[in-house]
DNA sequence: TAGTGAGAGGTTTTT
DNA sequence: CCTCTCACTA
């Protein structure tokens, strides 16, 4: 039978625009932002304007006279996603704005809020971090009696590590076992079994990991027919955005989302994917035209951030690259200076350097948030941390350990789960404990009293407990949340007087309490914008806080302050002057990555995104690090440090750089 | 059973 | 360097 698809959808040639999108745009966005119906792939450069592009698009659809509920835009994060559809509002209107937008694991969690009955959740079920996860292996761990006897039992992270992995890449848990794990094979049933376990504790205590929003939306939308084209027809307009850094089961469930359509646009760069320790793979970007038959494909090649000497490093960066890629960048953006490589720093030289010029670049008027310094690993900005503080240039770091996973922080959050859902066990757990008096032992016990009550906090002051050294406290934790269940008090409220409560012990409990007051502040003020526990309590685990909201003190909001950052964080963004620190093999690319030559490659490529971040200046710097580092040059007991292998493979690096070096024992050195 | 201190082992990146 | 484990003491 021959299809035959109306295309209702289609702009009429009388329709005006306001928006003139030919002279806005390059005829390849053009093309981007204008084509309206069926697959399409985006592959889109380093700075080539993908993201004006998407923008663009949502406006032209939305001029169009498409309903902005229809179209949904799948970005990398929240922030993206807000930032986007702010963006296309102010070009446009306030329909924008209406547009369905966030990261494959919110959008999960909203589908799923309304649906989760289908698979076999209530709605309420709570949403828990990597941390969770893990004490919840762990204590099934410890229950099957796994580990003690045997020392070389993974440790929960790693096994945590091994289900998840599984879980995104669609692979059994024995071939991710044989594949990156082969020292753990011959366990590969207790593995098993845990992963079993930990699997029926979740589904009986309504909890959710990362992995499972993805697998339960997955799921719904294979196994439910009437909803999946539900779902698919009120999304009519789908958009991925960073696609080369989406896992298999994310690529299936863009697939499912699209089955009813096939209105899809998948934009990314395979030369800028990063995330495989999540399970991407780059190589779904390659395969979306086999996965949506008739996909029209268009490349952005001009690189409108960078200047030409940049993107000629950047390009001969790339050029190392194992797997062939499809395209060339090229820039129309002049630039006097090439990008400079500083050599043979120490460690307290490197940090004086970048700290000192950047307060060059400063006075010749960048501001301090225009500039950024990126590194492979949060710890490798401790030194430049301790020289930023010291000479008083005020910063935000981006990447590391996320101000949610601080311990003072869970702590406080663990209250307010036990308040939303007294079944939360593992938040029992971590809030007994802090009174004098219980361990493990009386924390699993209260808590297992208080689920086997059904959640009926009398069971904190049941007579099992009493006239113990802690049943004041106990007694006193029941008057607390007592109050704090009755309804009518505000998230932020309840937050307040969870401090109260927590305070002193928590002066007991950390000897550095001091300089984790002010954290409690800043989650209090953060907490003023949500209306519901659940919601708070979400978004916590979805979006946890960074740098830029934690700390900022109504006074200082307007400071301008450095970037510091990951380079994983500094996906999507740019700034003027880039610094990239720690260009030492073993630091960069890392240790561990150096035996595996994919996970070097992905190394290169994690290069290649920092050092397209620059627009106009780029500095690269090689400390000399004798100490640390695991053995790859290890000789004699005396590591010997070398400049990163993605700095040495250049060949013409003396083209495409300036050398700078220290002079010593000069007041002025530059 | 809680709390402490010594010693060892692994050390990234994020939703 | 930081976290986890184990063993010891109260």
């Amino acid at each position: 039978m021959k299809k035959y698809k109306l295309r209702t959808d289609l702009p009429s040639g009388e329709k005006k625009f306001t928006v003139d999108y030919r002279a806005e745009l390059n005829p390849q966005q053009f093309q981007a932002a204008t084509h309206l119906t069926g697959p399409h792939l985006v592959i889109a450069g380093a700075g080539s304007g993908k993201t004006r592009t998407l923008i663009f698009r949502v406006a032209f659809l939305v001029e169009s006279g498409i309903d902005p509920g229809s179209i949904l835009l799948l970005t990398f994060t929240r922030r993206a996603a807000q930032e986007m559809m702010r963006r296309a509002a102010s070009m446009l209107d306030d329909r924008c704005s209406r547009v369905s937008g966030g990261t494959f694991h919110s959008f999960a969690n909203f589908i799923l809020r309304k649906y989760a009955q289908a698979v076999g959740f209530s709605s309420q079920f709570t949403i828990v971090d990597r941390g969770d996860a893990e004490d919840i292996i762990q204590m099934i761990r410890t229950d099957l009696g796994f580990g003690s006897s045997n020392k070389r039992f993974p440790k929960k992270g790693t096994i945590n590590d091994v289900i998840s992995r599984a879980v995104n890449k669609c692979l059994p848990l024995d071939r991710v076992l044989m594949d990156d794990y082969p020292q753990f094979a011959a366990i590969l049933p207790d593995i098993e079994k845990i992963a079993g376990q930990y699997r029926n504790y979740k589904q009986a205590k309504g909890i959710m990991d990362y992995d499972d929003l993805l697998i339960y939306l997955h799921r719904l939308l294979k196994e439910q027919a009437e909803i999946r084209k539900h779902i698919s027809h009120t999304y009519r307009y789908i958009m991925v955005d960073e696609f080369q850094d989406t896992n298999r089961l994310q690529a299936e469930i863009s697939a499912l989302l699209a089955s009813e359509h096939g209105n899809i646009m998948a934009v990314g760069d395979d030369s800028q994917s990063i995330y495989s320790f999540r399970g991407a793979d780059f190589r779904n970007i390659m395969d979306f035209p086999s996965l949506f038959p008739g996909t029209v494909i268009t490349t952005l090649e001009q690189n409108y951030r960078s200047t030409r000497p940049i993107l000629d490093l950047t390009n001969a960066i790339i050029e190392n690259a194992h797997e062939k890629y499809s395209k060339k960048l090229f820039s129309f953006i002049d630039g006097q200076g090439k990008p400079v490589f500083l050599e043979s720093l120490s460690e307290e030289e490197q940090a004086a350097f970048v700290a000192q010029r950047i307060l060059e670049i400063r006075e010749e008027g960048v501001p301090l948030d225009r500039i950024a310094v990126l590194f492979r690993a949060s710890w490798h900005a401790n030194e430049l941390e301790l020289e930023l503080k010291n000479r008083g240039i005020p910063y935000v770091k981006y990447g590391g350990l996320k101000f949610t996973e601080a311990a003072h922080i869970k702590d406080v959050l663990a209250f307010m789960r036990v308040v939303y859902n007294p079944l939360d066990e593992i938040a029992w757990r971590r809030v007994l404990p802090l009174m004098e008096g219980i361990g493990p032992t009386y924390a699993t016990r209260i808590a297992a009293a208080v689920v086997t009550a059904g959640g009926e906090l009398d069971a904190l002051i049941g007579p099992e407990f009493t006239n113990k050294k802690f049943s004041e406290n106990l007694h006193k934790l029941y008057k607390a949340l007592s109050h704090l269940r009755q309804p009518g008090i505000s998230p932020a409220e309840q937050l307040q007087k969870v401090i109260v409560f927590y305070t002193p012990f928590f002066t007991i409990h950390y000897d550095d309490y001091r300089r984790r007051e002010d954290d409690l502040d800043s989650l209090l003020r953060i907490s003023n914008r949500y209306q519901t526990l659940e919601h708070l309590l979400t978004d916590m685990v979805l979006d946890p806080l960074d740098g830029s909201q934690v700390g900022v003190k109504p006074a200082d909001k307007d400071e301008e302050k450095l970037v510091l950052s990951t380079i994983h964080s500094a996906k999507g963004l740019e700034w003027h002057s880039v610094f990239i620190i720690h260009l030492v093999d073993g630091y960069f690319p890392s240790a561990q990555s150096i035996a595996r030559e994919e996970e070097v490659e992905e190394e290169r490529r994690l290069f290649y995104v920092a050092a397209t971040r620059a627009q106009r200046n780029l500095y690269l710097l090689v400390p000399d690090l004798e100490t640390r580092a695991w053995g790859y040059y290890q000789s004699y007991g005396h590591l010997i440090s070398q400049p990163s292998r993605f700095i040495a493979e250049i060949k013409n690096l003396s083209d495409l750089v300036e050398y700078w070096a220290i002079e010593p024992e000069v007041s002025q050195p530059f």
